[in-house]
DNA sequence: CATACGTGTTACTAGCGGTAACACCAGTCT
DNA sequence: AGACTGGTGTTACCGCTAGTAACACGTATG
């Protein structure tokens, strides 16, 4: 039970587990957020209980997974983010960094937004949210800290960093999901339009003849 | 088989499909989304193959559910977005509309963002987002068309409507959920921020002393 | 009376997440 | 050597789910 021996337990320990969230993820690309354990235990060559001694359950497993998807998006975003450009270029190269992202891996992006949440009926509480896509949660959390930090918004600078960052996450995430359905203009407009609604176009704009504006 | 109790039949049927999407929805509102068929039979007081002729299979129920909530809350939404009033005032009226609803009937709300969508593996291709919340993509284009008869927006009106439709169901849409479960402030605040934010105050921010400015 | 039909049931299948119980194989202590 | 311990792996099972086949009752119509 020394420390070499305990160490190198450890090591065997995680490098299997990798082995098994990239088998998961082999998996879970293929056969979406619904993919089974049997079906992850075969692709990862080995039975059930294995699984389960690693992650606990389905949710833990699933939570790994996400977390490495979500800290790898993450990077890229901070990355954008933190480009030395001006403020309007930079919101429009993490924009573009969000949808290129979702746009290269679509099963990836869709089971970190729709988890599946398990089958037989755990948590009974009505917590709205708590598990349903963390990935959005934090997106939101890192940009309000980016705004707050950067931004000058006066006496009620963190709620209105906070209430922003969630929102234009959701408004990043909302208008992505859609544009990937039905892909009604390149990337590039998308993001242009996105950056001229948070630069307050829908306010200068002027009313329609005949009707009272919106 | 004449046409009379052919309607009497059809009647018959229709106020049973009533009665079982209301005893659905007191399962949902107290189960969550992961209410059992068995469960929603009992309630109802019948057993399940009863549910399955009138339904088909269980997303069909949830889709039959669904589209109940979905018109209640888009029949207020179009109300609040019809008022007379000048814009700005319509646009809060029409994001505290919607945070009242979710903040209401929170169960509800999540039974319609998350379907939790099937147990056994149906659908095996990979249309991100087309199963995924129906109640969103109707907001957007219902947002999107009221955005494209009022405003005036040049040439490319019609995409920039969309778009925009999207994008701003998506921001109310994340910062509610957020502000659900953390309740960080009063409604009030909340649509405040956010009008702030569609008002374009995040692009007319000054940069904090010290950095370059977000 | 028989025949069709809608309404309801029981009893079942196949698959899921999750677990208990057992087998094997390394190294360690006496 | 021989017992003992801990990690890795298995099989076989439980309780649950969605969904279905097969059968039973009541009721109008020929």
């Amino acid at each position: 039970m020394d420390t070499t021996q305990r160490t190198d337990q450890q090591r065997s320990a995680d490098r299997r587990r990798r082995e098994l969230l990239e088998a998961a993820d082999r998996v879970v690309l293929r056969d979406g957020p619904q993919a089974s354990m049997n079906a992850i235990a075969a692709e990862a060559g080995i039975t059930k209980p294995i699984l389960y001694r690693h992650f606990g359950d389905k949710g833990g497993l699933y939570a790994a997974l996400a977390k490495r998807h979500t800290d790898a998006l993450l990077d890229s975003l901070r990355a954008a983010l933190d480009a030395p450009a001006e403020r309007r270029e930079r919101v429009e190269a993490t924009l573009d960094t969000y949808l290129a992202a979702i746009e290269a891996r679509p099963q990836v992006y869709r089971f970190l937004m729709h988890p599946a949440e398990g089958g037989t009926a755990t948590e009974q509480g009505f917590d709205v949210g708590k598990h349903s896509a963390p990935l959005l949660r934090r997106m939101g959390e890192e940009l309000a800290q980016v705004i707050e930090d950067r931004l000058d918004l006066g006496p009620e600078s963190q709620q209105l960093a906070r209430v922003w960052g969630h929102g234009i996450v959701g408004m990043m995430h909302a208008a992505g999901d859609w544009w990937l359905g039905e892909r009604p203009c390149s990337r590039a407009e998308l993001v242009r339009c996105l950056a001229d609604l948070l630069w307050g176009r829908l306010a200068a704009a002027g009313d329609r003849v005949g009707g009272p504006g919106f």
